[in-house]
DNA sequence: CGATGTATTGAACTCGATCAAACAGTGTGG
DNA sequence: CCACACTGTTTGATCGAGTTCAATACATCG
């Protein structure tokens, strides 16, 4: 969150096809483009567009900026952050290949947050001019589109919960359940857990202190629920962390099942 | 949020005609149906229906239940809320006349919150059997619900930093000057604040305890910020409620601009 | 009038923040 | 190759904002 990092270059890349692009693309199952049949990306070549890939720290948008594009995430990892006046940032989320980034803002289309690369990433870029020029279009897009909104309305809701009821231990185990969650939705391991964000990324993020991060971290390690090394976590008992995220004693249940 | 209150009956309420009830609607200056023309109106009569009034605790929906309607809050005032598995629940949202309600869960189409009416309170419903019928039904009611999708992304992603990064006294000023703000919009004045909810409403809404909001108020109250009697708050400095809220420190104020 | 739901106030406690320091990778340049 | 700087992480000690517990006050309503 430096301020003399790069705002990334608004080059856009245009391959030979956007029809091949897509084909060949690696999140094209994730993506919204999966709705497009072959004959319908030739009526959207001229919207879609490959952005230059972004270096760890360098932003795709920030706050402020009017709106002319959205994008899908295609490698890589981002985070999204708002900026109170007196400087203090809140992050908002992380984003993994196919989620669709930068629909917050779009009523005065104008972006509310900030995305930045946390490593080396590529993104598809959706241009329009006015935000009805998508939902006329072309409705299959335009509802895969919504679903995208829909999905991110729910986690924000989430978050909501996450930051308003629990307890460290609970957002701590919240984030790495829903990151081993997504992770999974990318073909990954639903156990290991390859983090591309600091400590204080995930504090920042969890509405906690990076010392309390790092200290529940190795709790959780010394309790055998993870295994921690460095940015690298592999949950090891999936029923322990499920049970501290749903904030049932451990006595309360062995009391009742055993 | 007692589990006894009974959810509202669904039986809808049709006024002589859909046009006389959204001309003489008092909220329809606030209400998405401001975008359509009379003879729009006619096309709508069959989605567009007035439920009967809610007491107040009743129930518009709950969560888990299947999304069939989206609502506009016609008058009085609801709250909306997530509960988890343990039992905790979380205030997501208050709504006002013209309000939007039910368009979180459109992912899954089912209802991810409840709401509940803290006074008595009237919706004016619109039927869908799936989401994707109102995006082709007629453009400009689709833009204008997605203008109001578009503002409660942003409230929520707002809440994110209420909750995640602000002390207690910075959220009671976020949430006051929040409530002034709408019902200024709402044409009433936005120093007299006649709330509808409870103080533990508030405080569950802000992620704060309710002894929290009821010393902050008193608080508030000595130092002249604001006048409290009951339900009824008037904002007597609104510079001084603006600056509890961007945490700028007075002295730091003072020494600056004197 | 008592009963019930709501609000305030005080006292004690606690979770997580803050402060402080050490430690571990990673890269840079001599 | 090592010395140095730099960033990110861990760990310990202390502190404090806000919670929790407990008691009281206050309104409204049967």
């Amino acid at each position: 969150m430096k301020n003399e990092s790069i705002v990334a270059a608004k080059k856009v890349v245009h391959l030979k096809a956007i029809t091949d692009t897509c084909q060949l693309c690696h999140a094209k199952d994730l993506c919204m483009s999966s709705c497009l049949k072959p004959d319908d990306m030739e009526r959207f070549k001229h919207i879609i567009g490959h952005r230059a890939p972004m270096d760890r720290g360098q932003r795709l948008y920030m706050a402020g900026e009017h709106i002319n594009s959205i994008y899908v995430l295609h490698s890589g990892s981002v985070k999204s952050y708002l900026e109170s006046e007196d400087g203090e940032s809140q992050i908002t989320g992380f984003y993994l290949p196919g989620d669709v980034i930068g629909i917050h803002g779009l009523k005065n289309a104008t972006h509310s947050d900030t995305v930045e690369a946390l490593e080396t990433s590529s993104v598809c870029a959706l241009r329009f001019s006015k935000i009805e020029d998508i939902s006329t279009a072309f409705p299959p897009l335009q509802n895969q589109i919504m679903r995208f909104v829909f999905s991110e309305m729910d986690h924000d809701q989430e978050m909501m919960m996450v930051l308003g009821k629990m307890s460290a231990d609970r957002r701590m185990a919240y984030f790495l359940l829903d990151m081993a969650k997504r992770l999974k939705n990318q073909g990954l391991s639903n156990s290991r857990i390859n983090l591309t964000m600091t400590r204080h990324d995930i504090a920042n993020y969890l509405g906690l202190a990076v010392e309390t991060v790092s200290r529940i971290l190795t709790r959780m390690q010394k309790s055998e629920i993870i295994d921690v090394e460095r940015r690298s976590i592999t949950i090891l008992d999936h029923a322990k962390l499920k049970n501290t995220y749903s904030c049932v004693e451990d006595d309360i249940v062995n009391s009742h099942f055993q």
